[in-house]
DNA sequence: TTGTATGCGTTATCAT
DNA sequence: ATGATAACGCATACAA
């Protein structure tokens, strides 16, 4: 029904362009790099320019030892909103630069990851930005980046001597739990979420410091946590911290898991949208009403999402792609780079009250 | 034996294994494209290339007409789970294809999008996956595209002589109504989404057949609830019909448009999640129970995700992504290729169930 | 400032 | 089957 030729690609070359406007190929290509030409000439080569709607050919450029303004971003998973908003970001700061963005997915496996990677660096890119897979030790064939410029984003501490763009998780872990405590709250569970099971929750606080840990978003969430009890005086509990998943059943699970240990609990801290929703549901379910029993304060991002109830921690992740994109500039043009962790800030919405006096003890 | 691989950027070419192997680098082209050579050669060669890991540079071969082996992908917003689903789709076939992926994101804007158009045109691309900003008319500067291999995705009937991959939205829109109808019920809403207003809903019956509507997903599916309601002999009612925009607030709105019209309705037809949230949280508001009173079947993907308890109509949208890959696949290797329209599945849920005798009028 | 000539990493054409 | 060489589109050293 429908046809399609594989016509000619008919690419007209810079010789073309000097043809048809009498000036030389170096003349123009001077011209096209910036370069200063003859006032005569420059009205003509533009006007050809116009007419034909020529472009230098990026990969002729790029086999001469330039950039190609090609940079690679790797992520997890696309479909998960937290990458998405990195990517946007990304893609965003890239279009602003004049730069163009190959995407690879490594579809939560590191083996597809290794593949992407040496594709990549097969590819005519001019740096890398990856968001390795959450595992942090055993990152993949380091050595198939060859010299490309790389940034490291979303994740701490994962390989020496790279930027890395992540968000400040220990300020929002305290930022989190302070705030309940503001509300009169002092019995607050923290819900931490993994991929991959590290320890169990009473082993959390004897492990959390060692560097196997360190890469991990949820343990330096829980710094922050630790650290906001022990300025208020709290007692830690390790009975009020579950470790569990990122899904919404993670987060019904959560919520029976504490209401099994018999701890009350009239505050918690949550690591996703889905964790808390599956939280609130299940505590109303059994019994609790939610704010009033107990406040959820979630870490998410809100770009410009309307009806959200929840009080949460906001983490920037288009910044957080613009940041990166930034960064692997810098290193592209040669020059030096280093981390950069961004800020969080806390936003109250309905989910977070005061402690009604009744229900105090 | 001198190393000094480890210098700078020190990319080896085609020549350094010719010096290294002792091959001619003719031989070596041959061998790279699968062509056969001397297996006493063979053996060299492979040896060396698992010494210094040298793979051909993609900007070179490129150059001399070859193909790059990456294909473009503009979508309006990577961070919206529909076109994150599509992305998804895309980079998996393309990974199996052994090509790699370049993005762009129009942001929601025609401009965005023709600036993107622009600077792909001017890369490397073998292809272009193509999701156009809703507004049919007026598709900006298809000249840009020069000859590029081109696909249409996720719309039917854009641009002429092209190839189109969508879902089947007629078919949805018949299996939704003719559901709600088979479960006893026969006053059924139906709330399409826009992104621009294209008429109100007492114009929308004459309409729909227009050409400037044409390229609308809402209107697909609007068919085929008039169908499904002819089918079964209900007469039509504008009343019954909302038109509205697709964020969770639209649902609200929906819900009391409807009854501000002081209509009766028992099931309703979204066109997506978050309208479908916002409708049965204002519906319950309302007095309503939801599935009792009123029904609720919406439009979504849902890929391995769980705790879903709406009635819908499943869209195969990482299908879609991939039958995408595979149709430019063949417009790039010179082949025809025609439309292709992916079938949809009721998926019945919690959010629809027969009617109760006692309501029933 | 301009043009000529050479080189980049690869493929294609030709003789061997 | 193999190897020398001419292209490909562009950048640049060098001479003008």
């Amino acid at each position: 029904m429908i046809m399609r030729e594989n016509e000619k690609k008919s690419q007209l070359s810079i010789k073309d362009i000097s043809r048809l406007s009498g000036v030389s190929i170096a003349t123009l290509s001077r011209f096209f790099n910036g370069q200063s030409v003859r006032p005569s000439n420059e009205v003509i080569i533009r006007k050809v320019l116009q007419e034909t709607g020529y472009r230098p050919s990026i990969a002729a450029r790029f086999i001469k030892g330039h950039n190609s303004g090609v940079i690679g971003l790797i992520v997890p998973e696309i479909t998960h909103p937290f990458f998405a908003m990195i990517a946007e970001g990304v893609m965003r700061e890239a279009r602003n630069l004049g730069k163009l963005v190959l995407l690879g997915s490594s579809e939560g496996s590191m083996e597809i990851e290794k593949q992407i990677i040496d594709r990549f660096s097969q590819s005519i890119l001019d740096g890398l930005i990856y968001i390795p897979v959450a595992k942090a030790e055993n990152i993949p064939a380091l050595k198939s980046f060859r010299d490309l410029p790389l940034v490291v984003t979303a994740r701490k501490g994962i390989i020496p001597g790279v930027p890395h763009v992540y968000h400040d998780g220990e300020g929002g872990g305290y930022l989190a739990t302070k705030h309940l405590v503001s509300l009169g709250r002092r019995r607050i569970a923290f819900v931490a979420s993994f991929w991959d099971i590290p320890c169990s929750n009473t082993e959390l606080l004897a492990n959390h410091l060692k560097p196997s840990m360190y890469s991990f978003s949820s343990i330096e969430r829980y710094k922050g946590y630790l650290k906001a009890l022990e300025e208020a005086g709290i007692p830690y509990d390790p009975n009020l911290v579950v470790i569990t998943g990122y899904g919404h059943k993670h987060g019904v699970d959560a919520a029976s898991v504490l209401k099994g240990r018999f701890v009350d609990c009239n505050g918690v801290v949550t690591m996703t949208q889905a964790v808390a929703n599956g939280f609130t549901a299940q505590a109303k379910r059994l019994g609790y009403r939610v704010p009033e029993d107990i406040s959820v304060v979630l870490f998410d991002t809100n770009e410009s999402k309307a009806d959200y109830t929840f009080t949460y921690i906001e983490l920037h992740l288009i910044k957080m792609g613009q940041e990166s994109v930034r960064t692997l500039s810098e290193l592209i043009e040669g020059r030096e780079a280093q981390d950069t962790c961004l800020d969080v800030e806390l936003r109250i919405r309905e989910t977070s009250v005061k402690l009604p006096p009744e229900t105090s003890r």
